[in-house]
RNA sequence: GGUGGGGUGGCCGAGUGGCUAAUGGCAGCAGACUGUAAAUCUGCCGGGUUAACGCCCUACGAAGGUUCGAAUCCUUCCCCCACCA
């Protein structure tokens, strides 16, 4: 899935992501409440029409904001109280709140709120956390079904518990208690903890999910994170590194990463990745590409975003398939030996 | 011809006796980024040597001087800009 917190997935157009092959898009409850409100949004027919997108959209609810603006909000069992980013306004977000807010966006998957912690707290702030986690998705299960009245939408519950084994437990069959989930989020990786961490965790946690439910690793990852993801039975990813990493000047080839700054590439005529089929592969040089990137041309954002996204979206695309062939085993060692290796990226 | 202002590291630009190899910014070189406060952030950035600390050399238009010590003060010269003739 692509991340478009602000109704847009920075630099594409929704035509872009559908020439892409991009499934699914991102929308973020806490920034588009804020701006440019959630019941506008509404008005216009709700986040497909306001953004022109009519492929799936997923909502995440706010928790990640806990976690990435700490600093401007103060947490207590109702919720948490942001400082607005924006104007510094204080805004109340309560599981509630949150279920309204994430209603009046009308995504088809919207997340439940929970409270994201850092991945290297202890067991009693992880376990505190995820209890409230637990307890704000009973609160967003009843608010949810209350407004629910026809409209189709799917709640999905987040499996929280840090890198502590027990906890995830816990909160996976906390989870199942409370309901039957159309899905399951898994929450609180990659924020922090070493990744030998969070495999065991993914592997852990895939053994308390219903073998027929599709399950979502939040905000993961890099390309060799849905590889290890997509073999510990993750069915959904997103992340901000494609099209962040395009516009900070960084690119996913199947060798590994590379910066289209660097100076070794001022007159290289190869495209980013000879085995892309992505439209700046196509068409244009590394020279180029770094050409537009050094000055400051938005076509150079867009075309490196383009590629990133593309990339992932056609990685996860050969996923499915070496699945389907059985082969998703050797297929995954081959591919993570190339990436890892990087051999030299110039001649 | 006169009066005034100015020449600083690749560029712009601070600095008016020691804490200055010299603030900043740009450019350059490299790195980070994981449910987006991000087209952001971090490091390096005169030369030589060193793993590093450090040491040596060269540097604030040029030359000379004052001083324990000068980009900073004095003298002469060169060049640039503005205004007036």
């Amino acid at each position: 899935m692509a991340v478009g917190t602000q109704a847009t997935v920075k630099t594409l157009d929704p035509n872009d992501l559908r020439e892409l092959g991009a499934q699914m898009i991102l929308g973020n409850a806490y920034h588009l409440h804020l701006r440019p409100g959630d019941e506008l949004i509404r008005d216009f027919g709700g986040l497909h029409k306001f953004m022109g997108w009519d492929g799936p959209i997923l909502t995440d609810s706010g928790g990640f904001q806990v976690f990435s603006l700490e600093g401007l909000r103060t947490i207590s069992e109702n919720g948490a109280e942001f400082r607005s980013h924006l104007d510094g306004s204080l805004h109340s977000f309560t599981p509630e709140t949150v279920m309204a807010i994430e209603r009046n966006l009308g995504a088809d998957v919207i997340m439940q709120f929970d409270h994201v912690i850092p991945g290297q707290s202890d067991e009693p702030t992880a376990r505190d956390a995820m209890e409230r986690s637990l307890r704000w998705l009973e609160r967003c299960s009843v608010e949810f079904t209350r407004l629910e009245e026809g409209e189709r939408q799917a709640l999905f519950p987040i499996v929280q518990g840090g890198i502590h084994e027990s906890l995830r437990v816990a909160a996976a069959r906390g989870i199942r208690e409370r309901g039957d989930w159309v899905g399951y989020g898994i929450g609180g990786l990659s924020v922090g903890e070493a990744k030998p961490d969070m495999y065991r965790i993914l592997e852990l946690v895939d053994a308390e999910i219903p073998r027929d439910k599709p399950r979502y690793l939040m905000g993961v990852g890099f390309p060799e994170d849905l590889v290890e993801g997509v073999l510990r039975g993750v069915d959904l990813f997103d992340c901000v590194a494609p099209t962040r990493m395009g516009r900070n000047g960084t690119v996913f080839t199947r060798d590994g990463r590379l910066n289209i700054k660097r100076a070794e590439f001022r007159t290289d005529k190869r495209p980013l990745d000879e085995t892309c089929t992505c439209s700046a592969c196509r068409r244009f040089s590394r020279a180029y590409l770094r050409h537009l990137y050094t000055s400051d041309e938005t076509l150079g954002l867009r075309l490196l975003s383009l590629h990133n996204v593309h990339f992932l979206v056609s990685l996860m695309r050969d996923a499915r398939v070496a699945i389907q062939d059985g082969t998703v085993g050797a297929w995954s060692r081959e591919w993570l030996a190339r990436y890892h290796s990087r051999p030299v990226l110039t001649e």
